[in-house]
DNA sequence: GTCTATATGCGGATAGAC
DNA sequence: GTCTATCCGCATATAGAC
């Protein structure tokens, strides 16, 4: 835990948040697990909302950027031609599998609030910290269309959500979700080997020729 | 609209919990938008979380008997052999699905909540209706392995759940999402058949041989 | 069954002393 | 920068008249 407050606010935001959700989490629930005074919050931040905005962007920002390096890599790697898709898979992926590893046991809280914040967080506040994400989304649509050209925009469309929506619900229940099976493994690198193995077979999945049939006919 | 005060509180309940969550709704919105008195919640209900769980229970129970007995057929008709995998994808959506076109209007909104309720509500509380989705989860990643037998226990495991996911992003997400982009389809059966080409090519994707192969090394 | 009125507590935010 | 004390509104829930 950082012993200056603004950072020991971000920490515990971050962990309450993630494990209790944004609106049912209070400042006083921050401030008392935190150990500093309530009015430390809008001293530091201004709002309740500009601290989550805060505890977002200071984990999302560099994941975002880490994708986009990544694109821009293979794509000028590719010089013009279609980038192979496990390879835009895993650059979408990597940059956020590899802060699991990286923080050691803030990870995982971390990663289930950036599931969370997929689903909860009302649809203005969530603009606003998903203007770079929406960025990425579009940027890997047209990187996986180029890369899938058989595909029609619309299923292209849908299955980048689908990755997205396998993503997140993996952040959102995968670091906690109690099985008791023990064949089953939960380090992070075999979560993402498993999830590449089922976005790139969703992917590169052909469209049924009886379906091609029907939407011709 | 529901004329009597009981269903007009579920609908109008469902509507807003599907549009600003369950922490974010107050009972005074509820009962202020359905027209009737603030106490009306809990009397006929109890309280605001019990409330919830009728919401939710009174369209999932349907949806997941409906899983159950396409499973219960299909094992059936196998007798005793595995099922196909693309019939098992099938039985898991297409009751979800088939909601989204029958119920009108109110279809979207509550896809919205189910898509919610896997992200947002609290642990003990989700556990209340979630008792009958475990029970689903199992069967179907028992039946999953079967069809699967050259997937090891964590592939089959997590792949089912992101094939949950999937499907829980698209249920919130993809009934409101804007895109402006004209080609991208957004009918239920358009996205029924873009997750189901996707579901199913990631849980018949193979393990590549230089995973396996550093698996056994 | 439905209403009004109210009990009781927690929410975010701020003023002003130190 | 940090603290205490406090404002003010809204939350859930209930009591009791009708």
């Amino acid at each position: 835990m950082a012993t200056d407050t603004k950072e020991r606010i971000l920490d515990t935001a971050e962990g309450l948040f993630a494990e209790h959700g944004f609106p049912a989490t209070s400042m006083r629930d921050i401030t008392n697990a935190a150990g500093v005074n309530l009015a430390a919050i809008n001293y530091h931040f201004g709002s309740k909302e500009s601290l989550l905005i805060a505890v977002l962007q200071r984990r999302t920002l560099p994941i975002n950027t880490a994708r986009l390096s990544r694109l821009d890599a293979l794509e000028a790697a590719a010089a013009g031609r279609p980038v192979e898709t496990e390879l835009l898979v895993r650059a979408f992926l990597t940059p956020l599998f590899d802060t699991w590893g990286a923080w050691g046991d803030e990870a995982p809280k971390f990663l289930r609030l950036v599931g969370r914040v997929h689903a909860e967080v009302d649809q203005e506040l969530r603009a606003k910290f998903m203007e770079l994400f929406d960025t990425v989304f579009l940027r890997f649509r047209d990187a996986f269309q180029r890369s899938r050209p058989e595909l029609n925009a619309t299923e292209v469309h849908w299955r980048v959500g689908f990755l997205i929506g396998s993503m997140a619900y993996t952040m959102m229940w995968g670091a906690t979700v109690v099985t008791t099976d023990p064949r089953v493994r939960r380090e992070p690198e075999e979560v993402l080997e498993a999830l590449v193995h089922f976005a790139v077979g969703g992917m590169v999945a052909p469209v049924p020729q009886s379906e091609a049939a029907r939407r011709l006919g």
